[in-house]
DNA sequence: CAAATTCTTGCATACGTATTCAAACTGTGC
DNA sequence: GCACAGTTTGAATACGTATGCAAGAATTTG
C-alpha cells in the first residue's frame, strides 16, 4: 500500500479555488467567504484532506506541541496527571509529546524536545539541570514544573502546599497521642521532600515534640522498606511514621505488617501524601495528604497558555491548598473538642 | 525574553561552508569531509544549533513521530507500557505522541494524528474504530494494536497468548481443588476477554468442569466491585473467582474481604491477570497470569520498525507466552506429583 | 449614482531542511 | 602530464502551508 498525501493545493484545484483559500478555510479567523469555505470543506471531505500540521508548524512557528518529561510512571501520581494533562491539552488543540529520562541523560532529551520546536514544557518528575533552565531562558519557551520548584531558575512552578501538608500531618500524629515520630523522606534533593519535612517539623515543633527518628527512601520502593527496617531494627520502634509520599507508603505499611507483624493503626500509625487511589484500597486505606491534581492541572494549562499567548516567558508559582484524608492507616485524634 | 532561532544557514555563514554543508554533517551517512564536518559541528556548538526536527519532516517525510492512542491509565498495566515503550523509541530516535481518547471522539483525534504525520500508530488501550482501520489502510501508517487485535482490519497485533493464560488459570483452580469456579470478564467486546474466557473455558472442560457462575465487570473498579457482589449474594458462594485483569481483581478481593468477610485464599481463591507491580504488594499477593511487556513491547518496535523502513504496511500478529505467577491469593493444588 | 469602505481572493513568498545535479577537487596509474 | 574514477562541494529546488500585498468584488455611504 502506498503512501497517498493530500495537499491543500489537490483540495484547491478540486474546488476551483486557490490554495490561499484552501488555507483560509481552515483557519477559524480568516477572511474567506461562507461560500468559498463550503466549497473548500466539501472538496476536503471528499478527498479525505487534513492540514499538515508539521507544515503548519514550519511557517507558523508554532507545532501545538507541549513536551512532557518524566522520570518513572511506577508512581501512580504521575500516570494520572499525564492523563488529565493529555485531555485538557487535547481541547485546547495541543498534544503532548512524552520524553521519559532519568536525570542522566536530561540534557540530550532537552536537545531533541528544543528539536521538536516545542511550544511548552512541563517537568513531571525530573529535577531541572541548569541546562535546561539556561536553554528555557534563552530560547523562550515556557516550563513548567510540576509537583517541584527551583526557586533559582526562570521557570514556573505548580505545586501543593507542601509545607502546609507536612504540618497538617504531624498536627495530626500529635493530636493522636503518638510519642515516637518519625519521618521517612523522598529524594533530599527535591523540592517537595524540603518542604514536606520542613513543614512537618515545624507542627512537631508548634507542639513541643521532635522528630523522633527520621530515615531516607528515596521515593522508591525498595528504599522505603529499608528505611523503615532501618528505623524499625532497634526494640523500641516508632508509634508514628510520616512517609513522603503514597508510593513508599504503601511499602512501609508491607514490611511493618509481613516482617514486624506489626499491626496498623494499633501497634503504629502511618500517613503518607499524594492520595493516589490505591490510597483508598482496601489493603491499605491510608490516610494521607490529597495534592489537589485537577488544580494542578488547571494552574499548568494556565501558565502555558498565557506565556505562548503573549509569547513571553515569566516566572510563576502556584501554590494549591492540600488536605487530610483521614483513612484508616493512623490512630484517630482523641476526642479533644 | 526572545526566541532566537539558529538555523543551518547561520551554521554554514559561520562556518564559512554552504548550507548543504551543514544538513551533511548533520546526516550519518552523507558524503562529507572530515574536516567540514569538524568545522561545522564547531560553529553548531557555538551557537547551539539543533537541526530542527520539523523541517526535516517536512522534506524528509519523516516526523519520527510514533502516535500512542489509549482510553485510560487507571490500570497500572500501561503507564508500565508507555514507559517501556518511550524508552525503546527514543532510543532508535523516535518519540512518542500521546493522545487520550474515549471510544467516542476517536475519529476526531485519528484526524489529529493524520496531521502530525505520525509514522506508526499503536492503540494501548481502545479499541480500533473502523475509521481508524480504513484510514491506517489508506495512507500506508503502520499500525499495531497492543494486547488486542481485530482480525479484519489491516493492523498489526500484540498479545500475550490469552487462550494459553485462561487455560492455565483453569487447570491450577482445578488443581486446587476448587468446585464452584466463577469467573468475572471485562469488557465483552474486548479480543482480551474473548479469549482469556475461552481458554478458561477450555481449560476447565478438560477437567470435565463448567463455569459455576458469571458476571461482567468491564475492566473497571466499580465494575468489578458490583461484579463480585452479584456472584456473592446469595448464601452459597463461589469457591475461586478468575477475574479478568488485575486492576478488577483488587477491587473484587477488597468487597470479598471487607463486606464478605470472607478470608483469602481459605474461603475463596483469587486469580487475576496482567501481573502488574501492585499484584505483588503485601496488601494483596495476588496470584496472576503476567504478560511479559518486555517482549511485547519487542515486538511492537520491532514490528514499527520494520513496517516503516520498508514503507509497507502489512499484517503481523505477535502471540507472546503467558506465564502463572503464584503468590497467596488462591489454594495452592493438592499435591499431586 | 459615484465615491468610499469593507470583504474576498489569488499571487508570490517564506519557513528550515534534505537532496539532486553538475562542477570542482583529489588522487591514481600510465 | 593526462585520462580516469572517486570524493567533496555548492547552487538550486522541493516539501506543504500561512500570510502580506495588491487587485477585484461587494457593500455601504453621501
Amino acid at each position: 500500500m502506498k503512501r497517498a498525501k493530500v495537499t491543500s493545493g489537490d483540495v484547491a484545484r478540486l474546488a476551483d479555488v486557490s490554495q490561499s483559500a484552501v488555507s483560509r478555510s481552515f483557519s477559524e479567523d480568516a477572511s474567506v467567504s461562507a461560500v468559498t469555505r463550503a466549497k473548500v470543506l466539501k472538496a476536503a471531505r471528499k478527498l479525505g484532506y487534513r492540514p499538515n500540521v508539521i507544515a503548519r508548524a514550519m511557517i507558523s512557528g508554532r507545532s501545538r506541541l507541549i513536551a512532557v518529561l518524566v522520570a518513572y510512571l511506577d508512581n501512580q501520581f504521575y500516570p494520572i496527571v499525564i492523563e488529565q494533562l493529555s485531555r485538557a491539552l487535547q481541547e485546547r488543540g495541543f498534544h503532548v509529546l512524552l520524553f521519559i529520562t532519568d536525570t542522566g541523560n536530561q540534557d540530550v532529551v532537552v536537545q531533541q524536545m528544543m528539536g521538536y520546536q516545542v511550544e511548552g514544557i512541563v517537568m513531571a518528575s525530573a529535577s531541572l539541570s541548569s541546562t535546561l533552565a539556561r536553554e528555557c531562558a534563552q530560547t523562550g519557551i515556557p516550563v513548567v514544573l510540576f509537583n517541584r520548584y527551583a526557586p533559582s531558575s526562570p521557570a514556573s512552578s505548580v505545586t501543593s502546599d507542601n509545607i502546609e501538608g507536612g504540618r497538617l500531618v504531624a498536627r495530626y500524629l500529635v493530636d493522636g497521642g503518638h510519642k515516637r515520630i518519625a519521618y521517612i523522606a523522598g529524594s533530599e534533593d527535591s523540592s517537595t521532600n524540603r518542604d514536606r519535612e520542613a513543614g512537618f517539623y515545624r507542627g512537631l515543633a508548634e507542639s513541643s515534640q521532635i522528630v523522633w527518628a527520621r530515615a531516607v527512601g528515596n521515593y522508591s520502593f525498595e528504599g522505603a522498606a529499608d528505611a523503615t527496617r532501618q528505623l524499625c531494627s532497634s526494640k523500641i520502634k516508632p508509634d508514628a511514621i510520616f512517609v513522603a509520599n503514597d508510593h513508599m507508603a504503601f511499602s512501609v505499611m508491607d514490611v511493618l505488617r509481613i516482617e514486624m507483624k506489626l499491626h496498623i493503626p494499633n501497634d503504629i500509625s502511618i500517613i503518607g501524601y499524594d492520595d493516589v487511589p490505591e490510597a483508598d484500597w482496601g489493603g491499605y486505606k491510608l490516610t494521607t495528604v490529597r495534592q489537589p491534581s485537577e488544580a494542578m492541572i488547571d494552574a499548568t494549562i494556565s501558565i502555558l497558555m498565557e506565556q505562548i499567548q503573549q509569547e513571553t516567558v515569566s516566572r510563576r508559582a502556584a501554590i494549591l491548598p492540600a488536605e487530610l484524608i483521614v483513612r484508616q492507616s493512623a490512630r484517630l485524634p482523641k476526642n479533644k473538642s
